[in-house]
DNA sequence: AACGTTATGTAATATTATATCATGGAGAAG
DNA sequence: CTTCTCCATGATATAATATTACATAACGTT
């Protein structure tokens, strides 16, 4: 958080009000949450509630890389690696519904290297798992 | 359509008319069609035209393998594998939104064998690229 | 102070997806 | 042949997700 608002200030972003209560409720959660989620939240911390307040927020926290949407879910998490580049990669629960990020292992040139798709220019991949962490295989198992 | 039919009959599944409409529909297509649209033209074709319609044949093709659902999209597309086990990864072109499937060149062990992410038992994962394909890539550079 | 830029307020609406309950049709069991 | 069961379809309503459009405000620059 602390970090987040210095990288503000260096890149002339304005961390508002709105936009840093997201990035506070994302960080809270290791779950991936969800517009109108965060729209109820917002609006119990006393702000506006119309679908934009979110949106907006949520488009800057994105493009800024301060957060990611998971599109499986429709929903978005606060980045693990804020201010870097990088590729991630998302494994959610679907028991718990926990999401963690990690790196891509593969770059773009990899996937890229593969035959019928030679003829395409990658410029951002997504890549999303499914499974089950490993509390959750435990409790299944049982 | 042939192959597709075959495979139901061996599987005793159904290929019922709408869900073969669909089927040629996104046969037809080499972009990604949302379920809507697909809607609109199983309707231009004489069926019944309500939301259910539409997803019901699309669930049935993308559980049996027939069709993918690209979530960035919100749209599916025909399986260029279909009736194989595979772990499928999409180009989409963001210019003229054609998707093509080719395999994944990762393996689940692969992903899962990055650090913190040891803890998951990865079920299924989605990989979508988004990029420029090569024809639209060339008018690009004029 | 006037201006341009960025962010917020507000209302309406578009798009995507599901829940629910009723009806129909084909094959198996009797 | 009839009844039962299963699966698919018909039909209505509604939920969940997302965007458009236009007005207002805040803020730094000139
Ligand atoms: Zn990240
Ligand atoms: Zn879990
Ligand atoms: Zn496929
Ligand atoms: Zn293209």
């Amino acid at each position: 958080m602390q970090s987040a608002q210095d990288y503000c200030k260096e890149h002339k972003l304005q961390l508002t009000p709105a936009r840093r209560k997201v990035l506070e409720l994302l960080l809270q959660e290791h779950r991936a949450l969800g517009a109108y989620t965060i729209l109820d939240l917002l609006r119990e911390a006393g702000f506006k509630s119309q679908p934009p307040i979110a949106y907006r927020a949520l488009d800057f926290l994105v493009e800024n890389g301060f957060a990611h949407k998971i599109e499986r879910l429709n929903a978005f998490v606060a980045c693990s690696l804020p201010g870097t580049k990088h590729s991630p990669a998302f494994m959610i629960c679907r028991q718990c519904e926990i999401v963690a990020e990690t790196q891509s292992p593969m770059s773009n040139l990899n996937l890229s290297a593969t035959a019928d798709v030679s003829a395409f220019r990658i410029e951002q991949t997504i890549i999303e798992a499914k499974g089950v962490c490993n509390s959750c295989a435990e409790i299944e198992q049982l």
